[in-house]
Formats: structure tokens, C-alpha cells, sequence
DNA sequence: AGGATAATGTTTGTATGCTAATGAATATCT
DNA sequence: AGATATTCATTAGCATACAAACATTATCCT
């Protein structure tokens, strides 16, 4: 009797949204500490300082970019001179990609700023909350 | 003695890359839960219907997209017939926005979806889980 | 009243992110 | 081997998102 029926649709409390906001409260952090890579692009790059020679594909599975979405970030990558890329003789399909010595300059760059990152978008929780949501982030994926 | 230098960075542990990975599966989700609507037109129909008739820039507010992106939203909407706008005669530069009989009952409609995808992104979490997931994510916005 | 300021909506440009279609090359399977 | 299927990269089209610049209109302040 005391039960509340769903009448009612509060967007601000919907999971979406909630999702959506985050994401923008993390992106502007994100610009405003490093300034020259979106978060996407530095994602593709510090995987690929990660997995060292990779092909497009793969590198999009590697950091959860379809093959359209992979294909842009590491066009912007090649033309800022972070990324080559070469024909691979084995699979003349693939197209494998590899940091140049800038690209590995600035990925090591980057990743103090990265760490900032992710400590100023979690900077409203505690530490134990904040391995509570990362925790609970993770199985959301 | 037992403390791990932070030297290593994995990405896969990142709240940015978490929250865009939470956000890919969201959008997957209420894609086929509701096909005719993306989640910012769905949000923006649902907080026009909740608010009644108000101006562009203030729905964008109130869903938080900034102008640029809440014209886009709003335009798809009107083309849809979900929305209608009018030239406010108090202040002529705002644009007085309500949903249409139509868009009303596309809200009514599409409500029940709404709160299938709540359920469905939020599924491997238990309640408590879930309950614990959202009230962080709120503090994260 | 009148000048600085601010708000509204629009446009342009850049960057994700998805779907769907395409052509080329490789794998698989009978 | 040959037909079938799959993978890879690319392209086109649509929909967020944000920044920056703009003209128009309100508001504020002295």
C-alpha cells in the first residue's frame, strides 16, 4: 500500500543521463589537463604504446572503436605525426600501425596528466567509494 | 614497501574509458528497446513534456546540452511533428517550445521503454549494487 | 536616457560514434 | 580446387557534442 507506482519518469535520476553527465564533466577535465589529445585519440595511442605493432582493426577492438570510428582517430594520429603506419607484407588487407619516437614521447608526456585525469573526475568521492564505482563501472561495460 | 609504483598505466581501468564503454551499451540498449528515438531526443521530449512550454536554450539547460547541440536535438524533433515553437512576444529573442499532441503521446509511449532500459543497462548489478551505482554516478555529474 | 553587459538563437568547424554498403584479400569447408 | 564465408579497410550518412563567432534583443548600471 505504501508502494509508489511508477507513474512517474524523472529523467534526472535515469541511468542515461546520469551516464551522460559524467561523461561530459570527465571530458571538460579531460580538455582543460590535456590539452592537445581528445580522450579518444590518447586511448588509441597509449594502447598502441601498450600492444606495440597492431593492425587498425584491431587496435579499435583493443580500445572499443568500431572500424569507421578507429579509422578517423588514427587518421588525426598519422597527421599530428604520432602514428605510422605501414601495409603489412603478410596480410595485404591490414594496415599496421605502430607510435613513431613523437607518438612514445608523447604518450610518456601524457600519462602523469592522465593520471590527474582520473583522480580529479573521481575528486567527489572518497577512496573507497571511488573502488566501489570503478568496481561497479567495470561489470556496466 | 609492498606499494606499486603507479608506473604502469592500463587503460582498461580508467574511468573515462569505463564510463564511454557504460555509455557504448546504454545506447545499444535503449537503440532496439526504442528505435523511433535517440536518448538526447528522448530526453529532451520528456523534460519538455515534464516542464511544460519553455524556450531552447533553457531545455537545453535543463537536459544539459549546451545551445548548439540542443538545436540539433530540437530541429529533429520538430521535424518528427513531436515539437512545436513559437516566437515568444515577450522577449523576441526566444523560441517557446511544447510538445505536440503527438509528441505527448510519443513520451506516453515510449515511457514503459524508458524504464526497460533502466533495468536492462543496470542488470548485472543487484539492486543494492544498483542503488550504490547510481547515487555515485550522481555525485560524479 | 544611454552605454556596457548579458542572454538567445544561429552558423561553422572539428571530433566522436554508429549503421550500412563496398571492394579487396584471406580463411574455411566441402 | 572451388565455392562460400569472413575479415579488413574505406566510404557515406546520420546524430550527438563542444568551441567560437555572430546578430539581435534584453537587462543592468550609472
Amino acid at each position: 500500500m505504501d508502494h509508489t507506482p511508477p507513474d512517474d519518469y524523472q529523467l534526472d535520476i535515469q541511468v542515461g543521463f546520469l551516464l551522460r553527465r559524467a561523461n561530459q564533466r570527465h571530458l571538460a577535465i579531460f580538455a582543460a589537463q590535456l590539452p592537445g589529445l581528445t580522450p579518444t585519440q590518447f586511448a588509441a595511442l597509449a594502447k598502441l604504446c601498450e600492444l606495440g605493432p597492431i593492425s587498425q582493426n584491431a587496435l579499435g577492438r583493443a580500445t572499443s572503436m568500431d572500424a569507421a570510428t578507429i579509422k578517423g582517430v588514427v587518421d588525426r594520429l598519422r597527421h599530428k605525426g604520432l602514428v605510422a603506419a605501414l601495409p603489412d607484407a603478410a596480410d595485404r588487407r591490414r594496415l599496421v600501425l605502430a607510435p613513431t619516437p613523437e607518438g612514445k614521447a608523447a604518450y610518456a608526456r601524457a600519462r602523469p596528466s592522465a593520471h590527474r585525469i582520473t583522480s580529479e573526475t573521481l575528486a567527489p568521492l572518497t577512496e573507497d567509494e571511488a573502488e566501489t564505482f570503478l568496481a561497479l563501472l567495470t561489470r556496466l561495460g
